[in-house]
DNA sequence: CAAAAAAATTGATGATCGTCAAATCGCCCA
DNA sequence: TGGGCGATTTGACGATCATCAATTTTTTTG
């Protein structure tokens, strides 16, 4: 009974293993307990929104299972894509710390399971113990430094690259690797998504998919890709290598 | 006398206006005094670099004088210019407050005035006083959002397009308007960091500035910007405004 | 299960942009 | 003042990309 609670992530803080790899890792015993008392857990179907962009931060959201999609929206209009979030990843901390509405939206991918946790408790929490803070910071800064990396690539790479760049990511975290080495992974964005992230329109995406069918790059059927030798994926993006 | 010393920031942090309107400000009368003792002020010359991507951290740097550029390194080798800093903005708080290397590097792009402040100093001012660990936060926030603003920006925006924007923020800071309304600037800044700001290479940058001319937007000579109708700069960015 | 809606693909076309090369301009230093 | 070197400009060309429109595929919904 204990080992089937310890494989349910968001009932329960303390055999919540994920702690141990972000933010609450810090926190004391007492200090999880109330953190576990406070906690707000619910479940949310594919495409639910947790929260939208303006709307005032009343806590923060802490991911115990499934894949959730940070988003903005363009001058025009169109969202997009600014990052991905997994178990164990917190999400709106920022306007909470600094009072202000939220500046993007947050949408569950698939079934996923969020805890939420009140401003209040938060700032008990930081009050008690300044450790907390920290890991704040450094998790804003891990952000930032995330932002600038992409705003670099985006300047220089073409499309085709940038988007051979996601799909290394998105490998290491969605893929599994057979015994013959190759490579499969079941994407959790749609193509209009995919697009978004690397700044391109959907048609040319979708040719640029073509492209790496018919390089023998990649396989692409729906949502599921396959690639053969990971080496030529690698290939692709390695830099032309000057000086 | 004392008129004379208010007009030079950099000598003292009691005179300096500039600490009020950033991370500073939050500061008791005590603690600007350890402050300004600790701190060590000097000047460079222009293109000097003041810190180096890669160097370990000894401390932050709070400019009094002049405009500073913050620079990483793309794939290729290519510098690509991130932000500019001016009098009363800190730089490298990042790594000191995780202990990293410097991310990034600085380079005075005029004469300037840059006061060095000691990693000792700055962890002594935030045990004493909490809120400047929040004013940091603040600032890494800020930084934050600019960084995923301009990565929407570049998602969907031409060259063309992102280039007016970034000569209205210049225009902001370096401008200065005319009686009959119009607008000159001294830029700051060559041609090939202008090109690096906007992710195009600097052939590209020079036939946009080219058909700027064309189309009577503005006018350049050498570094001078005249811009004779800022409402035809403004014209062009604004949203094709749909629904 | 069928209709309707949304997503994805494909084609054609023009605009924008990067690359290579050459010429010109401007600035620093001897 | 005259080289010399880097920055900037200009030209020619091809590659990449966005746009519009039509079609096909997939998903949603009644």
């Amino acid at each position: 009974m204990v080992e089937r609670r310890r494989t349910m992530p968001g009932v329960n803080c303390f055999e919540c293993q994920l702690r141990y790899r972000n933010e609450w890792s810090v926190l004391t015993d007492e200090e999880v307990g109330l953190l576990g008392r406070a906690r707000k857990c619910r479940t949310y179907r594919a495409g639910e929104p947790i929260f939208l962009i303006g709307e005032p931060s009343h806590g923060i959201y802490c991911i115990a299972l499934g894949t959730v999609a940070i988003r903005k929206i363009d001058a025009a209009g169109n969202p997009v894509l600014l990052h991905l979030a997994y178990p164990g990843d917190t999400l709106g901390y920022r306007g909470l710390l600094l009072g202000e509405n939220r500046c993007s939206s947050a949408e569950a991918l698939g079934p996923s399971k969020v805890c939420f946790i009140d401003k209040s408790t938060v700032q008990a929490l930081l009050a008690k113990n300044p450790a907390l803070g920290l890991q704040f910071v450094r998790r804003v800064d891990s952000d930032l430094n995330d932002a600038h990396a992409k705003l670099v690539q985006n300047a220089t790479l073409s499309n085709r690259t940038k988007f051979v760049h996601l799909l290394l990511v998105l490998m290491n975290r969605h893929g599994c690797t057979a015994t013959d080495g190759s490579h499969v992974m079941e994407l959790p964005l749609s193509r209009r998504d995919l697009a978004s992230m690397i700044g391109a329109r959907h048609e040319t995406l979708s040719r640029i998919i073509g492209r790496l069918e018919e390089d023998g790059v990649a396989r692409f059927s729906g949502r599921t890709v396959f690639v053969t030798r990971p080496s030529s994926l690698l290939h692709e993006i390695k830099p032309p290598l000057l000086d």
